[in-house]
RNA sequence: GCCUCCGUAGCUUAAUGGAUAAAGCAAGGGUCUUCUAAGCCCUUGAUGCAGGUUCGAUUCCUGCCGGAGGCACCA
């Protein structure tokens, strides 16, 4: 919205310089004005201030100067625009039905959503990572782009020669059946337990058989994928997410000697102490490790056949991978790599991290000392304890109902918990925090979409832009406005790949609502153009609420 | 030791180099004969320290202090 006027002012002035007219993004005067703030920045001889007085003087005598009630100077290099509700309104009733943004052009993205470690339970940061990346994937989708959805899992390195040899030590096949996970796990810790240099060596030796291809190691780390897969596949389905495509690492594995032969032949890589390695000095980055002494390949140099694969294979235009922040120098030896190869001609490869998840010392979560709170232990006690919330909040809904609502609004509280924030910085998890259903969170939007569904319900007329002219209250004029930005704040959340400014703007456009029908009542509106006028509001409210939710992966009720 | 990220109100966070630094929680006060009180209204309260660049710095640069993460045979 800004920007559209900020361009018709430009256009109106005989701006051609655009850099003469910069628009903030972001409103920070008021929260219920129609104004649109315009900075100058500095033009070369001219003083911020003296543009500001001439653009007002021409702005007053154009001959469209109607369409704002007021412009005054604010101060050096400000100007303030107040909208008139004319403009505002004919801006509004437009947004029936509202033209979709045809931005990507069905280009091809890749979105790595998660990567899970096979017979590991995923945590909670397997969660914030899924449901950042799937929100990302959902912006992308509505801004027209093809996103396939990726879950690379890890099912490879000598941790899988460990879990082989637990199992042939100690294993029970019905065990293992029963609770894939939790099972597997458990042999895993007692190989730690038991230790020692011995079970090292000949786990070394297992995994070394298992890359050779020999058949039971390979027969058993075939099983413990299937069963971890099938049991990884429920949290996804509770989470609401679905992949187009799930491989793990030890696929790329056999691929990797070719590719280090020839990264030695054109002398991108050397070796080093018997291992294979690239010199990123000049990228001013550690040397890369990418064969280990034995032979044996590394995660990196599995990840630059993944994604030679993706690019040739899946013609991907865009590669994003979600994924924390402690990855980072990971990430930049492997685009770095990636480059000196070249790989990444027209090709977008980013790392959307994320900080880390800290436990409440604020210290990472160690998983030896078992610390870590599991995935679907977390949604579930989430579940019950949203559950006795319904429950007093509620009483009066069917058990069914309670149910109900329980589950979507403590998945929505869940993830809108991790979207609202913008900053790559560590949260620390906190059960209050994410149980807190009051302001700023997914529960007060849900509740802003039920309040709006109820009242259309009620009203006994029917929703029409015909005469929005007559919404002239300061808080129909307000909410008006912010409609108007929706699609202002998804693009802005797509040049980031950042969800939090969608968010943050659903939460505003909640509590505008919220102040809307809590000032004006609508069902005893004796002015049935403007009832109808102001069903409109609701629809619209209501849809664009829904459907703002529904990007950052969070449903709706009708009733809650 | 080197590299990266971070430091804003009691807590959790916001602010393309712009206006009087914005919210939520917590604390205190008010508000349900009227479309759902998970709501609405009011009050209190902040940029780690020291410089620099700029008309203007939470934002950019330098140094210091404090926190987290990473740094070739793990992924």
């Amino acid at each position: 919205m800004q920007e559209k006027v900020a361009r018709y002012i430009a256009n109106t002035l005989g701006l051609d310089e655009a850099p003469a007219v910069e628009v903030p993004a972001q409103e920070s005067f008021g929260h219920y004005s129609s104004n649109v703030a315009l900075i100058l920045s500095k033009k070369e001889g001219k003083n911020p201030r003296d543009l500001a007085l001439e653009i007002i003087e021409k702005l007053k005598s154009s001959d469209k100067a109607g369409l704002f009630e007021k412009i005054e100077s604010a101060g050096p290099g400000f100007i303030n625009f107040t909208l008139s509700n004319k403009a505002l309104t004919s801006e509004l009733s437009k947004l029936a039905p509202q033209a979709p943004i045809k931005k990507g052009k069905k280009a091809k993205v890749i979105v790595e959503l998660i990567s899970p470690n096979i017979a590991k339970p995923m945590h909670v940061g397997h969660g914030r990572n899924a449901i950042i990346g799937e929100s990302v994937a959902r912006i992308l989708e509505k801004l027209d782009y093809k996103v396939t959805r990726w879950n690379y899992f890890g099912d490879w390195g000598t941790q899988f020669g460990k879990l082989i040899l637990a199992y042939k030590m100690w294993g029970k096949k019905e065990k293992v059946e029963k609770e894939p996970i939790k099972e597997l796990l458990a042999l895993y810790t007692k190989f730690h337990a038991e230790g020692g240099e011995e079970l090292e060596a000949r786990a070394r030796e297992e995994f070394k058989k298992l890359t050779e291809g020999d058949s039971e190691n390979t027969k058993l780390w075939k099983w413990f994928t299937k069963v971890s897969l099938i049991e990884f596949e429920k949290t996804f389905k509770e989470l609401d997410i679905k992949f187009d495509i799930q491989k793990g690492e030890g696929s790329y594995d056999k691929k990797t000697k070719a590719l280090v032969q020839g990264l030695l032949k054109n002398g991108i890589a050397k070796e080093s102490e018997g291992a294979i390695v690239v010199d990123l000095e000049a990228e001013g980055l550690p040397t890369a490790l990418l064969q280990k002494s034995d032979g044996v390949s590394v995660y990196l140099t599995r990840e630059l056949e993944l994604l030679k694969e993706r690019i040739s294979k899946y013609k991907a235009k865009k590669i994003l991978i979600v994924v924390g922040n402690e990855q980072t120098l990971h990430f930049q030896q492997l685009k770095a790599i990636a480059q000196k190869l070249g790989f990444l001609e027209g090709i977008e490869y980013t790392h959307i991290k994320y900080g880390l998840l800290l436990n409440e010392e604020g210290k990472k979560f160690s998983t030896r000392k078992g610390e870590l709170i599991e995935l679907s232990e977390l949604l579930s006690q989430l579940k019950e304890r949203t559950r006795k919330i319904v429950e007093e909040k509620n009483p009066q809904l069917s058990e069914r109902r309670k149910d109900e609502v329980a589950n979507v609004v403590a998945l929505g509280a869940f993830k809108y918990n991790d979207l609202k924030e913008r900053r790559t910085s560590d949260i620390t998890f906190n059960w209050d925090k994410m149980l807190d259903f009051n302001g700023d969170s997914a529960p007060y939007i849900q509740y802003s979409y039920a309040r709006l569904r109820g009242i259309a319900a009620k009203a006994g007329a029917k929703p029409s832009s015909k005469n929005l002219s007559l919404l002239t209250e300061k808080e129909e004029l307000a909410l008006a406005k912010k409609l108007l930005d929706f699609n202002g704040a998804i693009l802005q959340c797509e040049k980031e790949y950042v969800t939090s400014f969608l968010a943050s703007y659903l939460f505003d456009l909640a509590k505008t609502a919220n102040k809307f029908y809590e000032n004006i009542r609508i069902s005893t509106d004796e002015d049935k153009k403007r009832k109808s006028a102001r069903l409109f509001l609701v629809e619209k409210t209501a849809q664009t609420l829904k459907e703002g939710l529904s990007l950052l992966g969070i449903e709706v009720l009708e009733q809650i």
